[in-house]
DNA sequence: CTATAAAGATTATGATTATAATCTACACGA
DNA sequence: TCGTGTAGATTATAATCATAATCTTTATAG
């Protein structure tokens, strides 16, 4: 059976996590199939024994990007569930995170691509959506739920929007002044 | 000298609109130079006598894209000085600019797509923020002069994100969640 | 009225791309 | 140990694309 099953997994795996990567940084259709084998240290040929199309792989990747943000906080020991909001928006809208979307949030480096997209990939992007509502809202101060899930909403959509403006602008100046009030803005709500 | 100065000029401004509209609702990279012209009723060859590059094109669609909001204004008559900041959210937050991307704000619509580009293209979307940060704080509520642009830069970057995050829930009532959320924040916000 | 320069059409060119057919070598069931 | 199925390599295929060379037509200068 050629190559072991486990190790077939572990290419699959390869794969998606160099397209996740690479998406996040150029764009969903700014990497070809050949360059991403290629950096997974294989060559074109295989690749439509990983994936029926290349959209597959694009929806897997995206997928994957959705999760590596709990995936890097437990592999650095933090416990999502404590963090408060401010301390959400500080990683979030640092510029770290500013400069390297390939390792940061998917709604903030794929917004146009992904609204572009086709039903699978606005779909997963949506269930994605949901969870980081869930998230946020369950840190949000507030008299209620439906305040807490406002204030999760309009903090979300100001921190990805920061975000992304942050990375347009080309005044450094500018774009350290928008991710610092963002910042300042998202403390003071959550009070 | 071919066809008239006049005709060329119109023609020049033809290509530009089409291609401003079509880039916005498809991306950067969304259509080709030929399906361009072919809008515009023209064939491939003529483009270079217009365009050094296709990247020019693009550069002049994103200013053009930029000047869009202003123009579509005055063509309804409508004074920005005079709208509130509430105003501008019911526009810019609205199911109408949500499904329309072509004839709206490139911030929603490119994001992703500019900030990926080269100096050209941010260095003009640049200069589009702070135009809109200044004219935002003119309407912002506030003590002082920084404290409204505090305002304008988050009041902006929620509405950006907002329906950003919008176009991309491919549940109607989520994404509908979202729209009003942000609009009565940012009504709030204006006090 | 005529010559010509430039707008736009027709038609290469060469690069890049997703997909696929075929080949090769190895892991596993027997 | 042998036969086979499959991972991955090599190598087409066919489409798409930006750019360019060349041809055609017509508005204007003289």
């Amino acid at each position: 059976m050629g190559r072991s099953q486990l190790e077939k997994q572990k290419t699959h795996e390869r794969i998606v996590e160099i397209a996740s990567k690479r998406l996040r940084e150029e764009g969903l259709e700014g990497i070809g199939v050949a360059d991403l084998m290629k950096e997974a240290g294989l060559t074109v040929g295989g690749f439509y024994k990983h994936f029926a199309s290349r959209d597959d792989l694009v929806a897997e990747a995206i997928q994957s990007a959705f999760d590596s943000w709990g995936r890097k906080l437990e592999a650095e020991g933090v416990n999502p569930a404590e963090m408060t909001a401010a301390d959400v928006a500080d990683r979030y809208v640092s510029a770290y995170h500013r400069d390297n979307p390939g390792e940061g949030c998917p709604f903030a480096a794929l917004t146009s691509d992904i609204s572009r997209s086709g039903e699978k990939a606005r779909g997963i992007a949506t269930d994605g959506l949901r969870r980081n509502f869930a998230s946020l809202a369950s840190k949000a101060a507030g008299a209620d739920d439906s305040e807490r899930r406002r204030k999760a909403i309009m903090t979300f959509a100001m921190m990805a929007g920061g975000v992304g403006l942050a990375r347009i602008s080309s005044d450094e100046e500018l774009s350290a002044e928008i991710l610092a009030t963002v910042r300042d803005f998202v403390a003071d709500i959550d009070k």
